[in-house]
Order: C-alpha cells, then structure tokens, then sequence
DNA sequence: CAGGATCCCACAGGATACTG
DNA sequence: CAGTATCCTGTGGGATCCTG
C-alpha cells in the first residue's frame, strides 16, 4: 500500500517538499481498495444485510468463486467486511459490511454523482462534435 | 464506459429496479478516469500549472514516453485536459488542465482523506494485533 | 456449503528504437 | 521536441476441477 507510484527519489524530495507525495499515496490506498471489477459491487451487495458465499456469488452471478473468495479475504484485511462463523456443523458463515466499510458510502456517492456530471459533458461533447459535422 | 461490471441481465434487471446499476456505473466510470498508475499524478502535475510533453515527463521522471502519450491522450478525450499548440516550427505543444478537470479536485480530496483515515485504521489494528501476541 | 489449486488469456505498462 | 512502433513481462481475473 505503500509507493505504489514509484516515482524515483529526487522526484520524490520535490513532492514531499510540496506535501504532495502524501497526499497522492493516499489518495492511490484509496483507489486500491475499490480497483478491479467486483469490489464495489461486493460492497453494495453486503452494503443491505450481510450475506453467505453462495448468496453473494449468486447475486453477483458472473463472479467466480475463486474471484469472491479472494476479494472477501483482500476486503476482510483492509477491515471493511468482517467473516462471521455462525455454524460449525454444516459450516455456515456470514459477510457483514463493517463500520469502517461503511465509511465508503460518502466516497462511493461522490464518485456517483461525479461520475454522472461526467456522463453528461461526454455526451454533450459529442452532440456538439456531431453538430458542426452537420454544419460543414 | 458502459457496463463494465459484466452483471448478466436477470442481475441487471434486479439492480434497475433497486436503481442501483446505473449508479454503480457511474461509480466505475469515475474510477476509470482515475484508474492506474499515473493518470493522477499527471492531473495532479498540471493542476499547478500547463506544462509540454518534456516538461510532464522529466517530473514523473519513471513514466515512459508511450505511456505518458496514451495517459495524454485518454485524459484528452475525456476533456480534463486540452492540448494547446503553442508554436508550428518549431513544434511546441501545451498541456493545459480544464475546468472538468478540476472538477476533480472534490474526489481527490475525498479520496486522501478516506485514504489516511484508512491508513489510520489498519495501523491500530496492526498494532492491537501485536500486543495481543506480547499477551501470550 | 465454502472455498483452494491449476491453467490460461487479455491487457497495462516498461524497455528500446525510430520519426516528423 | 513530441511523440509512434515493437517487443516483452507481470498481473487480474475467467474456466475448470477438487476438498473439508
């Protein structure tokens, strides 16, 4: 989680002089922990009422279970679900969105409706690249 | 920028209907703006200011010339930056953040918040983890 | 049921060399 | 200077099969 920009060292004197270097590390820790195709989709999922595999998987029907097993653990280290055993005999257990998990509720709606303004200027790029092919 | 998610349609049809599908697309299309390794350092570097080819490269001093020209051209597309030739002979070229681009700032800041927060959270956990094992 | 083990492929991004 | 073209490798994630 650390350095993962890899700038070389005297680059990294410069930024760190700029406070910067902090800031950018932080905000790739963040994008870590939502990157790949089924981290956000697992939390929305768990985001309702926790959940067993076979209940996630089938929900999110296209993920494979070697995927969901990884993203479960990778989620459970970083602290935004938690594993909970609630039978022995058969085994059963539980995902449940954490406190901390919960959190990610303010990024994931800033990225939402960002993600719409952004949408929308595409589109409206393109309606006015379209236009003046007309006009031509 | 649709649909990356590769939810099969009945799922689809489930999230339409919670309206929660477009809104995780929208959450993957913003993360797609930001995905990698260098888009934000890019935006961050010329958040300060417009700076040429030459100049972008030498203060992300690792990054490849072909791939701070893809990163180039997608932010471009995606108009959080624009490409201003400022001289034909000899050729000299400027890279200017827009106002969409900018826009972005909220996320970022959101996203090194989050990102310290988390660092925060994972720090004590690791230290509470190794006290209960000085216990023992 | 809740996963682990193996194999495989597509794609991001680095290294290097070349061009208008 | 401002890139493009080729080649190459590591990694995310799918498919398939197996286990406590």
């Amino acid at each position: 989680m650390i350095n993962k920009l890899n700038f070389d060292d005297e680059y990294l004197k410069k930024l760190e002089q700029n406070i910067c270097y902090n800031k950018i590390l932080n905000m790739a820790d963040t994008l870590d922990v939502l990157a790949g195709k089924w981290k956000i989709p697992i939390i929305v999922c768990l985001s309702f009422k926790p959940k067993r595999f076979s209940e996630i998987s089938k929900e999110l029907k296209t993920i494979t279970d070697r995927t969901l097993s990884k993203e479960l653990k990778y989620l459970e280290e970083n602290l935004l679900i938690s594993r909970n055993i609630i039978d022995e005999y058969p085994l059963s257990i539980e995902y449940e969105i954490t406190e901390h998990g919960l959190s990610l509720t303010r990024i994931l709606m800033v990225l939402r409706e960002w993600g719409e303004l952004h949408r929308e200027k595409i589109l409206e790029h393109h309606r006015e690249d379209s236009q003046s092919v007309h006009k031509i």
